[in-house]
DNA sequence: ATGTCGGCGCCCCGCCGACAA
DNA sequence: TTGTCGGCGGGGCGCCGACAT
């Protein structure tokens, strides 16, 4: 497992804080499977609506009115990811990511392939596994009973000539804290468990039963452990420090300072703490706002975390398409499905989601930006300037940083006249170098949404043989059922 | 003791907290001896400058250069004090004040007289004491050993016809909590020592030698106890939650919004985590910016908690007279003085205070506004509107809200006009018919600071009899040496 | 007056297999 | 395969006065 691009800097935030790097497939084990930071240096999306839900879900407390809404704040903001920095909570072990965030008003075409390209290193770590603790394991009446897969995947093998067959193991926590543990076989039936040395670990975490731990190996076969905690009620009602109002106005502010002045900003991403991802790769975002013609009725798919730190997907029907806030917040897009769930159990699924994290079942049509055009003409077609009102009101509607603002008139560039500007300094840019050779061995299904419109813009960017090279790999996964 | 004024609510503010009253009493004992909240309903100044300093202190981190000024924000609001709740962090017993203030552009006398009124019904706490740990008290070997004079006189005498005499004590924490602990007197010599119950107290608090443990008695002879934790240098580091720079930004984007608007705003003042109190009692200031004609080599005292929560006063010198940041905040008098101390032990005293911390030991002339006016003439002179000019410039530079703004131009309201502007209204209010009685039994030299004026301006609305009684009572410590 | 320590009793932490789910 | 429990041995928690400061 990758965490893709990760900076990884020993900041000084906060002195006392981690002086070593945080290792950065603990983290992400311990953030879960379905997190996925971008990649530093990447363009991405912020929503300050998300952001503020964090904030909320973090105080345990909703939002009062007294937060004065900022006009001038769009609700989405395109910027540079300049940094991203794994943190853990010295207290709690709680895993956080600070990311520096830089707005900007524009983003050509190799920002988004290397949006979207970062987004593929992904893959599911296998060196790993999570076990939540019962109740005999937090006890102190005994150690911890290891699922014995999981013992002979991640442990080193026991001397089974000794008798019993035991061994002392020793991880490292997310802050290079070291834990040894008595591994031994034992018992009738024999199994595998963790004795001498458990129980400081379990009062040094503060685990009680219902919290999960996990083992990982790194890349040297050093076993390394985490922690994940229910999720409880009480966890921190306040910070003590600044009022709910005040973080609110915080978050509300330094992103418009930093919209007014393209400067600079810093956020705090707790995977575990907030509802949803509010930083979300560009690529990310445009493949749903460009490909996901979405409507009442439809039906999808969604990933969510089993317990056990798996991922499998629950399916949906969109019941309601509007505004979560309507008010401070027209437009965003930020969780503006309603959905209702198949299984009935689906009782603490969300109700409300964004249009990245859902899947459409229906075939992947190129129906972007509207139903306007045919379906066949979507995919290579060459659109004149002069035809494409709808797609600009699109955009317009769904990126405002395109035009010059969200407002009605239709001053501001179009995406297709932006688009054309933008092609005399690529083309001087040329590809990123380094980009081709990637892009070779580049075999994911999902960039197929986006290169209608790629290709549709910028042919002259690519080259034929690359172009072709890409539509091989693309096409078993592409092919359109009704075309 | 009492915490004046306080409004006991019990907020919901972060759910799942203290759904009863904090015994305010208990409060001011962990909060210390130093630490004085303003009454509810009274007139506060609150700065901003150090309302950030709260929040730099708390995350352990200095204040970042992103942080935009906030040109319309002045760096002092006068406000209405509307509510102050009392809360401890159920983690680790800090205690912390939630302020509703409301910024409002004027003050009356009777709002001054109130004020200064609430500000004296501070009286210590005798039933208490307090005592740091030893090594001893919090190793697992052993009870704790109790001072003598602290037992008897907080702790239920024992009955010494037993052997050896012994009792139960029931204590309650801020949180409500109960704490039982075996007292007994024993050992050779003879001591009070707590036994059974007191490891489990401590490990509950997770206390360590230098932490300090106080008990007291309520007014219904109920034992209450708290904590106060050694100043240790790791303490949060960050909350995770929001970058410190939103932090700031929500604290000046907060008031900001507020004094725009005159409406309410939440600050959280936190006694053990902030080098200053930041809103401070209009009297208090009002005070300090009128009577002390400060200048470089002044001599003052100053008061400092001593451990086992005693005060004294320290000796110091006047080094400087300038702003502490002359960029954002500029003459903002929020520790604008640089002190050196007389001991050399002083070594981690501030060197930098604000004008109402301080005691000039020089006899308190009435040298106010200016020196313009000679010394003489200062005792109850009448100036005439026309020949307060020198007044006036004084008060825009110190209470920018007396006039419209900050800025050179003389536009706005003299203090003189608006308080005479005030004369109606406040004749038709006379004075608050519960302050007479008040000002009677009053016998505090510092009230005497703020007559002058008040009787410069305000003689309509005293009867001589009362000013003459006031006279009396304030003359002892008025006395000018040089008249 | 009170901080620390040696002595030591006993509680409960924690290792074991039995047993069942 | 693994969660819980009775059994039980020993480490350390915690009560005591001695002694020093």
């Amino acid at each position: 497992m990758k965490v893709p691009g990760v900076t990884l800097i020993a900041t000084n935030h906060g002195e006392g804080a981690e002086k070593f790097m945080i290792n950065p497939e603990l983290w992400q084990a311990c953030a879960g499977p379905l997190v996925n930071l971008p990649a530093a240096g990447t363009h991405v999306v912020y929503f300050p609506q998300g952001h503020s839900e964090q904030v909320s879900a973090s105080m345990k407390k909703g939002m009062d009115a007294q937060i004065p809404s900022y006009p001038n704040l769009q609700s989405k903001l395109l910027c540079i990811l300049h940094n991203v920095t794994l943190h853990a909570d010295p207290e709690t072990d709680e895993v956080y990511a600070q990311l520096t965030l830089q707005p900007v008003t524009a983003f050509d075409k190799e920002a988004l392939l290397r949006s979207d390209l970062s987004m593929k290193s992904y893959k599911p770590q296998t060196e790993f596994f999570c076990k939540t603790l019962t109740a005999s394991d937090t006890s102190t009446h005994g150690g911890f009973s290891v699922p014995r897969r999981a013992a002979e995947k991640i442990f080193p093998p026991l001397d089974f000539s000794m008798q019993p067959p035991a061994q002392e193991l020793v991880a490292r926590d997310l802050h290079d804290s070291v834990w040894t543990f008595r591994h031994i076989f034992r018992g009738q039936p024999k199994r595998h468990l963790l004795t001498t040395g458990w129980s400081l670990f379990v009062s040094g975490k503060r685990l009680s039963a219902g919290d999960s731990v996990l083992f990982i190996r790194d890349e040297k076969q050093q076993l390394l452990l985490g922690i994940r905690r229910a999720t409880r009620q009480p966890t921190n009602l306040s910070s003590s420090v600044l009022s709910s109002d005040s973080m609110h106005i915080g978050v509300l502010a330094a992103a418009a300072h930093a919209a007014a002045n393209n400067s600079p900003f810093t956020v705090f991403y707790n995977p575990r703490a907030s509802p949803s991802e509010f930083v979300i790769p560009l690529a990310k975002y445009y493949k749903a706002a460009c490909s996901n013609q979405l409507s009442l009725g439809m039906r999808f798919r969604m990933m969510f975390e089993t317990e056990e730190s798996g991922t499998r997907r629950y399916m949906g029907t969109i019941t309601g398409i509007n505004d979560l806030d309507g008010v401070r917040w027209k437009n965003s897009q930020w969780r503006n499905i309603q959905v209702g769930w198949d299984e009935s159990t689906a009782g603490e699924r969300r109700n409300r989601v964004s249009i990245w994290e859902i899947e459409p079942v229906t075939a992947p049509f190129f129906i972007c930006p509207t139903p306007f055009y045919g379906l066949n003409r979507q995919r290579y077609p060459g659109i004149p300037d002069g035809e494409s009102a709808d797609l600009d009101n699109f955009f317009k509607r769904t990126m405002p940083w395109v035009g010059e603002d969200m407002s009605m008139k239709d001053t501001g560039l179009s995406l297709v006249q932006w688009m054309n500007m933008q092609q005399s300094s690529i083309q001087s840019n040329h590809l990123n170098p380094l980009a081709a050779p990637v892009l070779q061995n580049y075999g994911g299904p999902d960039m197929s949404r986006i290169l209608p419109h790629d290709s549709l813009q910028f042919n002259s960017l690519r080259s034929t043989a690359q172009l072709d090279q890409l539509k091989n790999q693309l096409v078993p996964s592409t092919v359109n059922p009704l075309a």
